[in-house]
Order: C-alpha cells, then structure tokens, then sequence
DNA sequence: AATGAATGAGTTTTCATTCAT
DNA sequence: TATGAATGAAAACTCATTCAT
C-alpha cells in the first residue's frame, strides 16, 4: 500500500470515529505512520483530504445509481430500482466507516466542502427521482415524489449513518453481510407494496431476480 | 431571557451550524453577548453545555414517547403509534436546530458523553418496540420488529439530520408545519399498510383518527 | 509597565534586529516575559501587533509635522521648515530602533499594512510640500519640489535606517545627540543654501532660530 | 536562460516584492519553474542563493566606483564624482529591484550574510570619500565629508528603496530613465554648489560633460 | 453573578532541506 | 543535471479553562 493509501484508510477510520474536527493532522499521520507534514505534501491541507474522501466515496456510489438509472432503457423500473438499492446497502456496508462519517458530514451546513457535497447530492436526487418516477407510472399511492425520496433515503442511511445505535441497542452488525441481506429485504418489500402494480405475484417474482 | 438560557440558545445553533467539535466557547459567548468565563462558571467546561443540550432534547423528546406507551392499556397500539409519531415529527420540526445537531452528534462513537447517550437511546427502543409489538400482534408481514424500529428511526430522523439536503434538493423546509403534516402522512400510510389488519378500511379509518 | 507596553516594546527591538518577517511570536513573547498567546490576545495576530508598532510611529511624527505646518501662517516657511527638521531628526534619534524598521518595512510592497501605510505617507508628502512650497516662493533654483522633498526624505531616513552602516562605517552613533545635532546641521546649511533668498544673512539669522 | 540564472531572477523579483525572509524556496522555485531542489543543489541553501545575489548587485556597483576613483589621477574630482553617481543611479534604475532588495536587506543588523555585506560597504566608502576629499580640497563649506557621504548615499538610495513611495505619493517611475535624469541633475547641482570653487560657470561646464 | 487577563496545550500549516533516483 | 518523496523543526494561531476580582 501507498504512501496516499494509507493516509487515506486512516482518515476514514478516524473522521468517522471522531468526525472530521474532532480528528487531528497528527492523528491521521500517527494512524498512517507518516509524518503530519506528509499529509500536507500530498492533500495541500485538511479540507483536501477531506475532499478526496467524498471523492472517494461518492464516485463509486453514484456510478453505480447512474449504471441503474441506464438500465432502465431496457429492464423495468422496479427491476432496476431494487437493484440500485442493493447494491447501495451493500456497498454501504463495506465501506461502512466512510458512508458513516459521509453522511453525517453531508448535515453540516457550514462544511466547507458545501459546493462539493451539493453537486454529488444533485446527481444522487436525479437518479433515484428518474428510477421512482418511472416506476411509479401505475401508482395507485397519491405520495408524493419527494416524500418517497426522502423516505427511502432515511432508510437507506439509518443503519450506517447509527452504527452504533444498531450495534448497542439491538445488537446486530450493520456491515456485516446477513444484516445488509436482511435489511435489504425490508426495504424491498416497503418498495414492492409502495409500487404496487406488480403487488399479487411480487413475491415470486422477486425471488428470481439476479440481484 | 437569563443569561444560561442565552448561552444554550446560542450553543444550539452553533451547534447545529458548525457541529460541536466545530464549535467554539468563544463563538458561543460571542453570540450569545457574555464572556467565555460565563460558560464555565454556569456549565463547568464545554461538555457540560452539551450535555445540557442533549437533556435539553430528550427529556422532552422521551416523555411524550413514554406517555404514548402508557397509553397502549386504554387505546389501540395502532393509535398510539401514530400518535407518538405525530408528536415526534411536530416536536423535531419545532427544534429542528437542536434535532438535527442531536441526531448528528449521537453518531460519532467517541463522543465524550457516550454512557448518557445510550441511557436515552435505550430508553426510547423500548418505547418504540412496545408500541410496535403490541400494534404487531395481528401482522402477516413477517418483517422482524427490528428491521422495523430501524425503518423507521431512519424516516423520522432524515428530513431534520439532512435539513439542508431537504432544502436544497426539494425546496421544501422540514421545520415549517406544511412539511411536517405532508411528512407524517406518508410515514402513516407507511406503518397502516404495515399493520395489515384493518388495510381494507385503512383510509377511512385513518381519517377518522382525532390525532 | 504594563503587559501591552512590554509586548510592543519587545517586538520594537527585535522587529528592527532581525526583521519582521524574521521575528517570531515566540521571539517576542519571551522577550516580553509572557506566553505567546498573549500577544494573540492583545492584538490579535503578528499583523495586529505590526500596525501598532506603525501607529506607534507615525503618530507623534505627523503630529509634529502638522504642528509646523499650521505655524506656516506666523512664522516664515523657512523656520518652520527647519524647526520640524529638527524634530524629525530629534524623534528619529530618539526612537531610532523604531524609526529604522519602520522605514524599512515601508519599502515592501507586499507589506499587509499597505494600505496603513500608505495613508500616513500621503500625509506626510503633504505637510513637507506645504511647507517647501511656501519656503520657495523666492527660489531661485529650479529643482521641481518633488525632487527636493525626495533629496530630503532620503537625508533624513538614510543614518537611522542604515544606522549600523553609519555605525560600523563611520563610526558614528546615529541615536546620539551629538549625531543628531552635527546632522542637523548639515541638512540645515544645504536647506539654506537651497532657499536661497536669505542666503547672505542665513548664518546669523539662523544662529538666533529657538528651534 | 539557464537554469542558475532563471533562480536568480525569481529571487530578485521574489526578495524585492516581499523580502528575504518573506520568500519561500518553494515560491521561488515555482516562479522559476524548476523543483525546490534544484535550488539547494545550485546554492547550497537560501543563504547560499542571497549571497549571490549580493555578488550579483555589489560587483558592477564597485567596479565602476573603483574605475572612476582610478581616473582621479587624470580627471577632476568633480568630474569624477559626478560620472560616478550618474552611473550609479542609472546602474539602480536599470536593476531597480535589485537595487531595493539589497538596499535593505543591507539594514538588518542579524542579517546572517552580515560579513560579506560590510565587505561591501567599507569598499563603497573608500571609494566616495576618496572621491569626495579631493573635491574638497578647495571647498568653502566646513561640513566634515561624513557628514557629506551620508547625506550622499541617502539621496542616492531614495528613489531605489522607497520605490513604491515615489511612484504612489509623486506618480513618478524611478525605474524610468526620464526620473533618473532627472534626479541627477538634481544631485548634481546639489554638489556643484558643495564643491562651491567653480559654482559660477557650473552649469556651462557641466552641460559639456561627457558623462 | 459575571468577567478581563492570562496561559498551557494543542491545532494546522509552512518551510528549508535531504536523499534516493 | 534535476527531481519527487518525505520530513523535522518551527511557524502562527486557537482554544478551553483558570483565577483574581
């Protein structure tokens, strides 16, 4: 492993122990074994680290939200959808510090990598919206959009974002396969009653698909 | 306003804005027009106003939730939930500052006030699954009430934690009161259709509920 | 003496030895006795103190040469001029560690306190201008004003600015009295001479001046 | 352009803007478009680097004062001296950021390039006052030639120091040939009156100079 | 009840320099 | 000849806290 790598990794172990002020340049470089000034070279300050770190997470999380969203051409709505899901849970889950520290950053308003965050958050709202949308063609729930959105990205958020709270209070481990597993169909049955259409044979069909 | 209640005011939006760990006495002492020594002479040092902050949050916070469950003797478990959501939705709306900072800072694990933390979070997974399990008796869904209590946290939790998300995004503003009944409705249908047994006449029902 | 005058009085003397730039807060702080953070507290930043330090300066030194200049209306141009000389040479010689760094810090162009700076040095420019403009209403050389005032600028800034040079060199020292008058002198008869029109009784007149 | 002479250029312009402690061997080595090591691998350090630039400014300033106090064997001394102080101040024109860098870092007593630097300035001194006692000779002025040099070297250094001042408080350029004749001229009559003996036909003289 | 003065410990960042290549 | 990687040392500054008043 790098030298960047490894700053990197001990970045994301530490925002997302401490957050990203209560964490230290010489924290991170102790973490990393490199001296504090070596951050610096490679990252210019801590707000760049910062930054390569959203980077580093929402690039993968938004290709593959886009790769679904594409899809749709071909696959159905609901198809897709549930897919993007999955794969969002499950990347989650292995990467769990970093969506962990992500998202809790993303609520601070004076974060100054605000224009940053902002942009990433367009994107991810226009994906899910176009999925929702189009899935929600045949809709016979009045919701609307927005709420569905904003429902389904608490849901999504909840377990990562709370850790802790998951692991303490009702001791299961959120990055651990069978919870996302588990999870996971949760929110694809809140999903399946929500679309509605597909609602008499979804069971079986959902149990054939190749997510 | 006394001088103590000047200072929380000002640590909680603070707080809110730029995090804890982001904020400093001084900002706080500034803003609230007393010296920085004022804090410590009323709060002993910084975590001592935060943890005001958090008592400040959830003594509230759980008492309306524990009034809710003392009520599942006399009204339906079903009522009361929604109830008890109601009241959580409406109560975050009105001190969506101290909300969404709360939400946030009970994410970070090292968080110097962990032990007080955990007491209230248990607390109110107690309340939750008491009022869900009892409203559970009769449900053909078999999601476990885990999966449930976590859905659910995740929804009511979202709008508040990513207050600037929901602005930006939706321009919608989750502290004003349009949001707050749109936003409940939506978690209602959610848990009537979850419920199950009286789907057939959910709605009718539902509009019927003096909550 | 009090803290803030221990602190200034420290930066002065080493400002002039090393610098500002090369000066440290820690420099000065130990040579105040104090910890460094009292000098942020005082004066908030390094800058802070810097422009105490001009103030410190150019207040008394265009107060005198103000002084001179609302005298034009009694006494002759001539006298006047010669008398704020002398207490320009007087005030240099006398806060010479001052007067030297801060000649020299006003040559960088890329000095923070530009625009302080450069506030006091267009008033300085006009008080010298009125008052060799009135002394040369009879002058017979036509040397352009702004040349004069130059040729005097750099006469009287040169030995405290260089005063080590005038030291080493000549053996000479500037912040002495005797310097100060010797070099006084010498500004004098080339003021005379340049004023001309009394040039033929210049020395007796001048012998009488109570400057 | 080399390598070596592009650094040399960078510092210049780099030390006159904002000083030689204000620049960083890394905003010089960027202005010259070459890697921070190159510049310890041609100088040595940065002291290494500012102690050729001194060498770059002093050689030809000392050379041609030696030259014209090598001609007083043939040539007046008035002659002399006022051929060598056009010199200079064209020689500070033409290299007027140069000039003004080492002008003051000239007046840092801690300068750590001190030794070379007095070097320098007792040479400078012999040279002047060599210049200026066989001028004197006749002269009816009883000013002790001290006295007379330092006045000198501090109209001769002005312009070139205060740079900015000049420019900002007179709109003049001292870079620009049109000021530097100016002020010669300026100075010259100055020392034609001092060296007194051929005052009245000065001025036909002088315009026959061949300087 | 409230504060101005002062500070020790800690923060991020900059910098000149080194060294293997 | 020239440089990218890396760093030890030090810079300026911030902060929570103390204490006499």
């Amino acid at each position: 492993m790098n030298t960047q790598e490894a700053i990197i990794e001990a970045a994301i172990a530490l925002f997302n122990l401490k957050g990203y002020q209560g964490t230290s340049i010489r924290d991170i470089a102790s973490r990393a074994n490199v001296n504090p000034a070596t951050i610096s070279y490679y990252f210019k300050n801590k707000q760049g680290l910062l930054e390569e770190c959203l980077i580093y997470f929402f690039e993968p999380y938004l290709s593959f939200l886009e790769d679904e969203t594409e899809k749709l051409e071909n696959d159905s709505a609901q198809l897709c959808l549930i897919r993007a899901i999955k794969k969002v849970i499950f990347f989650q889950s292995k990467h769990y510090q970093l969506a962990r520290f992500v998202w809790r950053e993303v609520t601070i308003d004076s974060q100054t990598s605000r224009e940053m965050i902002s942009l990433y958050l367009m994107k991810e709202q226009y994906f899910y919206t176009t999925m929702i949308q189009k899935a929600l063609k045949e809709n016979k729930i009045p919701s609307p959009i927005s709420m569905i959105v904003i429902q389904l990205k608490g849901m999504l958020m909840m377990p990562y974002l709370n850790n802790l709270y998951v692991r303490e209070v009702w001791g299961m481990i959120p990055q651990e396969p069978y919870f996302a597993e588990k999870y996971f169909n949760t929110i694809k049955n809140w999903l399946l009653i929500l679309l509605g259409s597909e609602e008499e044979n979804a069971s079986p069909t959902i149990k054939k698909l190749p997510v």
